[in-house]
DNA sequence: ATGGCATACCGTCATCACAT
DNA sequence: ATGTGATGACGGTATGCCAT
């Protein structure tokens, strides 16, 4: 005969049991009858229903199930946020990275405009790159295939040598040994590429070492092929300019959502990779137990002598 | 070498959830 | 009500592998 003798099974403690052998030999038994988990796919939404329901089942029913039906129906209506429940699972499981929140501003996750200082042109080009130009002298020009400050270039006027009339020519140190480019600024605008850069996907452009160069003029009847109107707040009075703003807009929050797609993708990369690690480590620990349980089953099955 | 296939990555759109 | 961020879905492109 076998007797269970105990078992300290509160959640979110292993489960201890204590078999009594028939030879007398008492044996821990850890873990084989475990309370209920939660499944390693499950939804921390469900989880969350779930210890809903189970604290309901413990008090007297009635009183809360009412107001928690709406509860319960938003939160399973509700989509998931990969660093919501990357989170929670997390705070679960010892050793499980957090995604950590964005620090908004010093964070400096997505390359580019967010971190520079109150730019009043915002402009992409073919490319793929991202130019300011701040109200005082400052353009800042980002790579969004680089990341950090790796694709943040600064730029200084300096007004010097002989550009066209009411152009003035700024130079600008690249990190890369060999280049200076230089950018007209008439203070308008327009920022065009060379001709040769142009046509190059922003793949290439992003990789490859030469720099493109940018020409920034006063506006013509339409904007040159590649580059894109960013921002130019003020008054806007023409069905031209409110065109103009419209397509700002859209392209802001285009690019915003670009950086955004990118980040969701890479915590939802990060969440499955957990949620495979857990699976790993969940696979061999169920495997110890079946082990466990037949050593048990062997040791304790009834022997008619 | 080339075409087919699988996979990964990216940009965009639509939609939802939440904040203001 | 509106703006914004997050995310699923979809299509396009790049890349690697394999059979021919």
């Amino acid at each position: 005969m076998v007797s269970v003798a105990g078992s300290g099974t509160g959640r979110g403690s292993p489960a201890v049991t204590l078999v009594q052998l028939p030879s007398g030999q008492t044996v821990h038994v850890q873990g084989v009858f475990q309370t209920r988990q939660p499944s390693v796919i499950q939804s921390p939404q469900l989880q969350t229903v779930q210890v809903a329901t189970i604290a309901e089942a413990d008090e007297s029913a009635e009183s809360e199930s009412v107001i928690d039906f709406h509860k319960r129906r938003e939160i399973l209506s509700r989509r998931p946020s990969y660093r919501k429940i990357l989170n929670e699972l997390s705070s679960d499981v010892p050793g499980v990275p957090k995604i950590e929140e964005e620090k908004s501003e010093e964070a400096g996750t997505s390359p580019n405009i967010s971190a520079m200082a109150v730019p009043t042109s915002i402009y992409q080009t073919s490319t793929g790159q991202y130019i300011a130009i701040a109200q005082g002298e400052a353009i800042q020009i980002s790579n969004p295939g680089s990341d950090g400050v790796q694709g943040l270039q600064a730029l200084t006027m300096t007004n010097s040598g002989a550009p066209p009339p009411g152009a003035t020519i700024i130079q600008y140190a690249t990190q890369s040994a060999d280049g200076t480019q230089q950018f007209f600024v008439p203070g308008s605008q327009v920022v065009v590429q060379d001709e040769e850069t142009e046509l190059a996907p922003s793949h290439m452009a992003a990789t490859t070492g030469d720099m493109p160069t940018y020409q920034i003029r006063a506006p013509t009847t339409a904007l040159p092929q590649g580059v894109v109107m960013a921002a130019s707040p003020g008054s806007l009075h023409s069905p031209q300019q409110l065109a103009e703003e419209a397509t700002r807009k859209r392209e802001l929050r285009l690019m915003k959502n670009r950086e955004a797609a990118k980040e969701c993708r890479r915590r939802k990369k990060e969440y499955v990779k957990c949620l495979e690690s857990r699976v790993a480590v969940l696979e061999v620990q169920n495997k110890k137990l079946i082990e466990e349980l037949e050593t048990l089953k062997d040791i304790c099955s009834p022997k008619t002598d």
